[in-house]
DNA sequence: ACGATGAATGACAGCGCTGTCATGCGGTGC
DNA sequence: GCACCGCATGACAGCGCTGTCATTCATCGT
């Protein structure tokens, strides 16, 4: 009886075969600790650079994890932990001024944390399906970044499922923390500036989607419409067009129409710099001077609006994914923290050549008050 | 004795407390595989796709798994597989056309193989450093895609220390994968496109990175060698020039040395289309009519050439990235594959109006076989 | 009709690490 | 001089999954 539970318990005659004979096993642990002399547990604390591991000990087991080229598998420490070390990223495209400058900033932030950045992403709606319903991002990183920026009710509500704290960069969501740049008072500020240089007729060219408007869209408008009414200029629904950015007819059809109505514009605010820049050559396609006859104002601070010389109001998508990289971290580090904390960040006026006095009647000084 | 052994080996009174009560735990497969009234086993068979499995237990399994909302956790999976399922890249920066284009290909490939990105970024030195130290992508990735073009030799090296493959992106590295365009043919074809035209006066202006020439600059010089030569055109120094990319001086200090030449070029080839509508812009703030004083050919077709009605050799990232993701997965499959493997696209001429014939004299119809 | 075959499933160890508890050891207070 | 304390370290289970082997049936050949 005995005897049995020995033979059952104790010898267990190891069948276990290892698959890979060990070929080129990756150092564990087990290996480190019995070159440096100390237990596993010892090798764990001094690593994590732990509490109390005396500095013979510790400096032994540093070279010993140097001399083997050992490194912690995550896989493992993940398993224990429940943590992942990962911070995953929804975004449609890289291909993307915004969202490369983001992550290009968010990265090294993370990394500087000890943290790896995983990228999601959907470029077409195929793949944007699937990974809604798969949700791969779960059990696999500790937070989500949303940068798709038209997401249906249907897929916010499917991210809650994650069970991980999910941020949305460049958008609001009630509830949820986010990061996002004042489109509102941004939009304010370019049109005041348009309005200090003495413009009246002030156009807005805004860009419609696949889903319609966009958040950011909505908001410039917004403060457009904000600043008009704040300088007492009567909005009117003439001066908005709406166009595909990457539509030259349609966006040759909306300039037609501002320059067709009785009283053209003579300054154009587009909601961004793709669309300013696309504005401006159609213009001059059609001989009219930018920015002697109008004025063209963008908004993002393309590296496009540098080479166009193009006024623009600059938001910062370095900031925007610094902030939230560190957003990410304190949400993953105090799970009881805030739980729709926003950051909301500045933008600020970049005047370039392509704003410039109404008939040199008004110079960016003192601010019209009202019409 | 045997009352002890017993003891310490068999009772073991199962001190170990949950550190979290169940608030909101993963579920598990265990909990799957009890709601379906099977075993863990048939489980993970189920859901990996695993051979036998009868129709109804999987469909059970599969329902169950739903209704849990479970996810596999790949951090475990892993553990026993000795796979991550991460393809990891590392790159300078995400915020440029090519790896931004590319990336944005590679990662949904990755995703239709159940694979997930992950994105390691060196901005910086410091960055970089740290990265070549501590190879956080150790473990971490089942293959490592290099976007970084001027590794040193040290660095390269280091990269073998990780056990993994990996894959050089638009750039050789003998004895390593790697994928890149036929920067040579495509320079050729661009400089017989100048011939064709009836150009023989035809400059190159190459770009100079912080660490010399990169690889495919030194490329695209030897394809235009290769076709000047060809042609019977003996080749002239003064007509090579270098410069920054991002440096404006240098560019138009680069491109007036060309035009004082005692025979100045007719036509000059830039080795990217940046610096191509750089040599454009300063050509013509020189009064210098483009096409019709000078042709200039770019090569890439970022969509600045579009943009700039600019003729290119396109390559394209997209494929580039899509034969990257195919190579990793294969090497990963199939560990015993030719370690060195390469795979070389093509390109092709994209006439647009930047190139025109020379006086008129030449279209692009008959080769000039030779001078 | 009975053993042999194969398909479907269950049992169980162990991947490499971390968190807990247990242990050993030199120093302090009375 | 003895109990006590605290620091440094070791022992060990278990995180959730997969690969192997064992087991159970139903099916088939002879």
């Amino acid at each position: 009886m005995t005897a049995l539970s020995f033979i059952v318990i104790g010898v267990c005659p190891l069948c276990y075969r290892p698959l890979m004979p060990p070929a080129q096993r990756h150092p564990t642990m087990a290996d480190v600790a019995e070159r440096a002399g100390v237990s596993a547990s010892t090798v764990s604390r001094t690593l994590r650079g732990l509490s109390t591991v005396s500095p013979e000990v510790r400096s032994r087991v540093e070279q010993a994890a140097r001399e083997l080229n050992f490194a912690v598998s995550r896989q493992a420490a993940s398993l224990v932990t429940g943590k992942t070390g990962v911070v995953a990223v929804l975004a449609p495209t890289l291909n993307s001024w915004f969202i490369g400058s983001a992550l290009s900033t968010l990265g090294p932030e993370l990394r500087a944390a000890g943290m790896d950045l995983l990228v999601y992403l959907t470029p077409e709606m195929s793949a944007r399906a699937d990974f809604f319903e798969r949700l791969p991002a779960r059990r696999n990183a500790d937070a989500l970044l949303v940068f798709s920026f038209d997401l249906t009710d249907e897929e916010t509500a499917r991210l809650d499922d994650l069970q991980m704290p999910v941020i949305y960069v460049s958008q609001h969501s009630d509830g949820c923390p986010s990061v996002y740049v004042d489109d509102v008072a941004g939009a304010r500020r370019g049109t005041q500036h348009l309005l200090n240089l003495g413009h009246r007729r002030i156009a807005f060219v805004q860009t419609i989607g696949a889903s319609g408007f966009s958040f950011s869209s909505n908001e410039r408008l917004i403060g457009y419409q904000q600043a008009l009414t704040g300088a007492g200029i009567p909005l009117d629904d003439e001066l908005v067009v709406a166009t595909v950015v990457s539509d030259k007819r349609r966006i040759t059809e909306a300039v037609g129409e501002l320059l067709s109505l009785r009283e053209p514009p003579t300054a154009i605010f587009a909601e961004q710099d793709e669309l300013a820049a696309s504005v401006i050559w159609t213009l001059r396609k059609g001989r009219i001077d930018v920015p002697e006859r109008i004025s063209v104002l963008g908004f993002d601070d393309h590296p496009l609006a540098e080479w166009s010389d193009l006024s623009t109001i600059a938001q910062s998508p370095s900031d925007i994914g610094r902030a939230a990289g560190e957003l990410a971290r304190s949400l993953i580090n105090e799970p009881d923290a805030d739980p729709a904390r926003h950051i909301v960040l500045p933008t600020r006026l970049i005047p370039r050549g392509s704003t410039v006095p109404l008939r040199g009647d008004g110079e960016e000084t003192a601010g019209n008050g009202a019409g």
